[in-house]
Order: C-alpha cells, then structure tokens, then sequence
DNA sequence: GACCATTCGTAAGTATACTTATGAAAACCC
DNA sequence: GGGTTTTCATAAGTATACTTACGAATGGTC
C-alpha cells in the first residue's frame, strides 16, 4: 500500500507513451510530405467544411483554438490554407484549402494510412478492433462530461 | 473510397484525445499541488532509484532527455529535487529527490490515483481491464521494436 | 599515452497545448 | 439604442516534446 505507485502501469503514462508512438509513426512514415499529425488532421477537417471559422474548425478536431491559430499560420506559410476576412462578421477569418493543399493533402493520404497500421501493428487484428472500440468509447464518454452544464 | 479520411476515428487521432483527456484529468485533480503528469513521472520514478543521471531517469519514463533536463530544472526550482555534481564521472549530475519532494509527492499521491479512475472512467469495469491490457501491449510492442538494431 | 568514438548535459530551434488577457466586433437586452 | 455580454482571433506566458549541435569529459585502443 505504501509502495511507490506504480505509475509505469498507470493509464495517464500508457497514453502519453501510446501518443509519443502515434506522432513518431506518423512523422516517419509522412517524413517526405513536410507534415505533422496535428496539421494533417486540421486540413483534413477543412477538406470536408471549406470556408469555416478557425474557433469552429478547432473544436471540429478538439485542438485549442490559440493552438490552431498558430498551426493555421503555418500551413497558410506552406501555401496549403487561405485565411479570407468574413464580410458579414468581421470578427472572422473563414479557411480554404489551396489547390496545392488539395494537391499535398491527397499525396501523404497512404502514408497516414500505413502511420495508423502502424501504431496499431502490434496487436492481433481482433484485439486491435476492441482496443479501438474501447478506445473510442472512452474518448466519447468524457466528451459527453464536458459537454454537460458545469 | 475517394471520400475524406475519418481521420476522427483513426488511431491517432483518438490517441491524441485520449492524452489531452488524460492531462486535463491529472490537472484537475492535482490542482493544489502545482504539479504536471510529467513532473510526478520523473519524481516518482526517482523515488525508486535515487542517485541516477538524467539521461537513464530520462529512459526510464521513456523522455526525451532534453525535455527532462528542463523539467529537471523546475523540480530544482520548486525545491523538490537535488542536482548534485557525480565526482567520478564530472558530466553526470545525480539527482535526488529532497525531504520537501517526498512530502509533495506523498500528498499528491491520492489525486493522482483518482485522476487515474477518472480517465478509465467512461468504460464499463471489465472492459478498464481489457483497455489497459491492449494499451500495455501496444506500447510493449513498440518499445521491442525500438530497441531492435537498425 | 595520444587519438577517437561515445556519452552527459544543455542550448537552440521548431511545434504542440493550455490559460489568461486583450482588442475588435457582434449579439443581446431592457 | 446605449450598455452589457459574448465571441473571434491573437498575444503572452508556461510546459511539454523532439532534433540537431556542441562543449566537456570519459573510455577504449593501439
């Protein structure tokens, strides 16, 4: 009882261990592309909604909305995203894929694909549905908490 | 076929989630104690091995050695941990966890393991098992892999 | 016992990630 | 319809996280 915790087994160090993985797995096999998980996964987004606000696109993906300001910034420098102003509310600054974002975007699509095989390559192919089964669940369940009125 | 990613349900995405969860949970129960996830891990860790070098503290919570060397540096600046010069070996330093340190950590002890019940929180009592055992055996098998010679 | 590869700690640079604050603009409200 | 509250984007500050480089020191090795 009085040992020191254990916290190698612990939930909160597996996830940060598993997170280091994903983002290593990704940036190997994206290493070509000049991309980070975060920036994929923010194009991505915008590819399905083009011509969104940042603070909607960020809480579409679950990024801090000053974070993304910052990545946004970035890809706007790759030439990838467009930041018009919004004439009906100036507050606003609406994204757009560039054709070159279009471009770049299709070309890493694989090697996110094999990145995701990947960090799930050790387990067994039945183990690796539960575990993103239980995975997605456990996500879900604290998205409903946050959700809910404090 | 030719539709967006579902990058949402990817590996990776959900993983990064599951950290931004797994921090926010740690955070909040913690709150009094001024700490991080990452500052309890090199703490504890050094709990069980007093005297080591940065870089094998490092490799035992699996971080980067630079990132420990700073956070190393807020512990000393809260006064929780001792840098002390090794006389055999002048590069190293060794460190130490002070009286103050061993109290902070032993009173923190509880919040840490009820933030560790809430990430696990959202899964039925079976299925916490099964998920850290998948989860252990993700971040085993990458670890076997990384070790293995290039 | 001088050379050489390695190791330890750290600095510098880039990229998340969050909190709080701030300015501008919109929405609301009686 | 002027005042209050919100919202959007960003800035500032702190804390990870990794790569590369670098100085100091160590440890073979021939």
């Amino acid at each position: 009882m009085s040992q020191p915790f254990d916290f190698a087994q612990a939930p909160g160090h597996l996830i940060r261990r598993a997170q280091q993985i994903a983002v290593a797995e990704f940036l190997r096999e994206a290493a070509e592309h000049d991309v980070t998980p975060v920036q994929f996964a923010l194009m991505n987004a915008l590819l399905e909604t083009p011509g969104v606000d940042q603070v909607t696109l960020s809480n579409r993906v679950a990024f801090d909305a000053a974070t993304s300001g910052s990545v946004i910034g970035r890809l706007e420098a790759k030439g990838w995203v467009r930041r018009d102003a919004d004439l009906q509310d100036r507050r606003r600054k609406l994204l757009y894929i560039t054709p070159e974002g279009t471009r770049a975007l299709k070309g890493m699509n694989a090697a996110v694909e094999r990145a995701q095989e990947n960090i799930l390559a050790p387990l067994a192919p039945q183990d690796r549905q539960t575990f993103m089964r239980l995975l997605a669940l456990l996500v879900a369940g604290h998205e409903r908490a946050t959700d809910a009125p404090g």
